[in-house]
DNA sequence: TACTATGTTTAGTACATACTAAACATAGTA
DNA sequence: TACTATGTTTAGTATGTACTAAACATAGTA
């Protein structure tokens, strides 16, 4: 079976290529995990150039970043030195994985970089009058509060291990 | 007051561009809206090329972006040819904007192609022995409706005029 | 009308990055 | 050991895009 020959199906990957892409991840991550979204078995390296049209280097690279984000898994056969891989189909798992990847790297330094110039305002440090001080403080304290309470928000998500769709109903009848 | 000739509030100017980047908007918008936001006054288009180092055509392009998305408002004073700008501090209010703005364009299109393969599936589309073709409906309906509860969280938090810290709490709550 | 001050648009540039092609590495097999 | 099948790494390319510099547009003023 070769679900991408199906011009359906193309439409289906074209689109989650296009999501990818959108969130700020390679298209190809997007093709190959659709690929391997629909595929009912798994697939090694070799068949998902076929169905994408990537080359191998590609999809390589591509494939450990998806298997990093806990979007696919590689599965071993024994006695068969090709890697196969299949795709997660728990999204709410997906988004766990793909927020706690985020909350680290460059974006969490950047938070930093606000706490810390909010923490030399507050000791003093820099030249300003005392009125200008205080208002750089509330401002920059405002946008610290804001930017813990999404953090406190994404933290427990990524904790819970049931999120499912009852979860996400609760939360829409507590904000109803 | 030049704001950003100090080094302590250059370093919060650099985070925020670094953030911006990071959700994929320009690192421009985000030294804009950094200087605007601890400035006590409103900032004309020179005083922000002043200020950002960026030239008015990169200022003039960012800042309606900016305004677009609601996060800084372009003030007219009467007897003043000068636009000036000044910063959204309710994050709440700017998130919902951002979420609005996001919620149509690419990112619309590209989910209504998967809804658009789901219908066409069902509808008997394509050709697919039966086993192959209720696989396929089970698990782009997963997709969908994984998408349809994402928009509607994103559409009710959009709704809600008085999404403020309170709420946030009450969130998490309900999650833990 | 010409002149100045301001904001916008455009042509070109620089940079980041996802991808290709091909060299390379390695495990299994004879 | 050599050979094959597979996966990885690398050098180069192409593409998108944010920015610069400068031309352009326009409103107010003399």
């Amino acid at each position: 079976m070769k679900p991408i020959s199906v011009p359906l199906l193309q439409n289906f990957v074209e689109g989650l290529s296009s999501i990818s892409q959108f969130w700020g991840f390679p298209k190809g991550m997007g093709a190959i995990f659709a690929v391997l979204y629909v595929s009912p078995t798994p697939l090694s390296l070799d068949n998902l150039v076929e169905h994408t049209g990537l080359t191998k280097g590609a999809i390589s690279t591509n494939v450990r970043a998806l298997a990093r984000l806990g979007l696919v898994f590689p599965i071993s056969h024994l006695g068969d030195r090709k890697d196969y891989y299949t795709a997660e189909t728990d999204f709410y798992k997906a988004i766990r994985a793909i927020l706690g990847e985020r909350q680290n790297s460059e974006f969490d330094r950047a938070v930093a970089s606000v706490r810390i110039t909010l923490i030399k305002l507050k000791s003093g440090e820099g030249t300003f009058a005392q009125e200008e001080r205080s208002f750089l403080i509330e401002r920059i304290q405002a946008m610290q509060d804001f930017f813990d309470a999404l953090d406190h928000l994404t933290k427990t998500i990524a904790r819970l291990d049931t999120l499912g769709l009852p979860t996400i109903q609760k939360i829409l009848k507590t904000l109803k």
